[in-house]
RNA sequence: GCCCCCAUCGUCUAGAGGCCUAGGACGCCACCCUUUCAAGGUGGAGAUCAGGGGUUCGAAUCCCCUUGGGGGCACCA
């Protein structure tokens, strides 16, 4: 029984993308379930272009989403817990250094020392005669006295990891089945350590899977082609060569793979436009993989309990926007209300915040606020986000009425006047007792049905008035939200709005 | 150019030779519910299973070819 070590190794080049985060989650599924070890390593080798902010969005993004790790950086820039660290590859430099020797040591590897001019000139020349690119192996059998002279002349080698050049690599990939790759197809000896001393990425993946004891590697097809070179350099490395799965790739919608170009890719992105972690969760793992049965919403636990590799599909997924807005709409209504209500509040005053820029004035929200209108609009929450649209009137102070609005379809301007101020007068004598949804409904709709009036026109027309929008959560409950002086004021500047504008506008 | 991978409704997918006149979900349409908007319910349109050959009594399912799509071939990760 082979103990599972799989990982996620992401590079702080960007923000968390929705594809490290696919690959993240069916890692961290397959070690749950396997009742293995999920390691994070940060490949952050790539100096030019590794930043602290960008550290800090992957692990917060990973966390969010519930994919916590057993070993590896907890914190951005602080250091890593786990028996195999250091956990970031710049701190792991001494190691490959180490492993490189070892390989020039077995002559498995020896140094290169053809100038970037050369090695352009000869990829020029092979497009040209329409040859696949490939080191032409120049020096790979160079004699002691001739590295000494390409010493002498000040030429610093990079170091290439030998291919043998008729063999053919298989192994059995746990979605792809089995597959064979000829290693003339891979282009030549390969450089593992740069001019400068850096190792390349190839190198540092396979001396780090080595060294960390992996026993997985769970990743996406885009290296599929790579990995004969892997399973070359692990066995070099006297290595066991660990079992692979490679993913189908997530789409862009016309079928390339998903690139921020075409479709938003980062993850804290949809975090910010108000996804909740549970839909994104539940999305990535419908990508590429099937329960087989007819459940659609799993939450992390469900998935860890049902997911097997087996199930992985071969063919790419285009993600689907619309699909992810269902689930979380289905997310969000599975949510307890003061959870709810927790989530939606930072919305919420960003919402307001935003509105206040443009010069209305608002009360700041609480989360007591938001309690008890959760019933209100949990239903009606496609994105957390959303939730200014839907309560933001009983925030604002002054509302700004579009007064186009303010006359129902089927009114004119003075059926309107007529049912505002009747609805006014007989609000106001209900009183401040009677003003809850026992009292409005009943009271209105006889007044509706003693004018002739279509109930739903009244209505729309008070909703107008009290909201300033013609979607709103169910009048009699936003009104008792609104409260008893708030409605009676706001049906008063209607009115008067109404009142203000020419006797022929409207209709 | 070379190598590798893939191919079921618009999208995500079920399907591992007969249960398939191909099932579910998203989206779309209609109806119901309804004070608006949602949510929910019911129903509908939507796939000659990329095409062509085989194998088999029988193929979406196995094999081959073609076509299409994608990915990879760096002193990027």
């Amino acid at each position: 029984m082979v103990t599972v070590r799989c990982r996620i190794a992401p590079s702080p080049t960007g923000p968390l993308h929705i594809g490290t985060a696919r690959t993240a989650l069916f890692n961290y599924l397959f070690a749950r379930r396997q009742g293995g070890t999920f390691v994070l390593r940060l490949e952050d080798t790539d100096v030019a272009r590794n930043s602290l902010a960008y550290e800090r969005d992957i692990l917060d993004g990973l966390h969010r989403l519930g994919l916590d790790w057993d070993e590896g950086p907890e914190v951005a820039g602080l250091p890593a817990r786990g028996p195999y660290g250091p956990y970031r590859q710049m701190e792991r430099l001494s190691l490959y250094a180490a492993a490189s020797a070892r390989l020039l040591a077995a002559d498995l590897a020896y140094p290169c020392y053809c100038s970037p001019e050369e090695l352009a000139a000869d990829r020029a020349a092979q497009e040209a005669a329409r040859e696949p690119p490939h080191y032409l192996g120049r020096c790979a059998h160079l004699s002691a006295a001739e590295r000494r002279s390409l010493e002498a002349e000040g030429r610093r080698p990079a170091i290439r990891f030998r291919i043998p050049p008729d063999e053919t690599i298989a192994f059995d990939d746990l979605v792809r089945g089995r597959v064979e790759i000829a290693t003339s197809a891979l282009g030549g000896d390969l450089v593992i350590v740069r001019r400068d001393g850096s190792p390349l990425y190839h190198f540092s993946v396979c001396v780090d899977d080595a060294e960390m004891a992996m026993s997985h590697i769970i990743r996406g097809e885009d290296h599929l082609s790579n990995t004969p070179k892997h399973i070359l350099l692990f066995r070099a490395l006297g290595a066991p060569v660990p079992t692979f799965a490679h993913l189908p790739l997530i789409l862009n919608p016309d079928r390339t793979k998903m690139s921020k170009r075409k479709t938003q890719t980062a993850v804290s992105d949809y975090l910010a436009q108000g996804y909740v972690p549970e839909a994104i969760v539940n999305h990535l793992a419908l990508l590429g993989w099937s329960s087989g049965g007819t459940d659609e919403l799993f939450t992390l636990d469900e998935l860890t309990a049902a997911f097997e590799l087996e199930r992985v599909h071969q063919a790419g997924a285009i993600f689907d926007r619309e699909r992810l807005d269902w689930l979380d709409g289905q997310w969000i209504r599975r949510l307890a209300p003061d959870d709810l209500a927790r989530r939606l509040l930072p919305f919420l005053e960003a919402d307001l915040a935003a509105k206040a820029s443009l010069g209305l004035e608002v009360v700041e929200p609480t989360e007591a606020d938001l309690i008890p209108l959760v019933h209100l609009v949990q239903e009606r929450l496609p994105t957390l986000a959303a939730i200014g649209d839907l309560v933001d009137f009983l925030f604002i102070r002054e509302l700004a009425v579009e007064p186009a609005t303010l006359v129902p379809r089927h009114w004119d301007r003075g059926t309107t006047l007529a049912g505002l101020r009747a609805a006014r007068q007989a609000i106001a004598a209900l009183g401040e007792v009677s003003f809850d949804t026992e009292g409005l409904e009943p009271a209105l709709r006889d007044l509706a049905a003693e004018h002739g009036w279509k109930a739903g026109d009244l209505f729309m027309a008070i909703r107008v008035a009290a909201t300033g929008r013609t979607a709103t959560p169910p009048l009699f409950e936003t009104l008792v939200a609104l409260g008893y002086g708030r409605t009676l004021e706001r049906l008063d500047r209607a009115r008067e709005l109404l009142e203000s504008l020419p006797a022929v506008w409207g209709g």
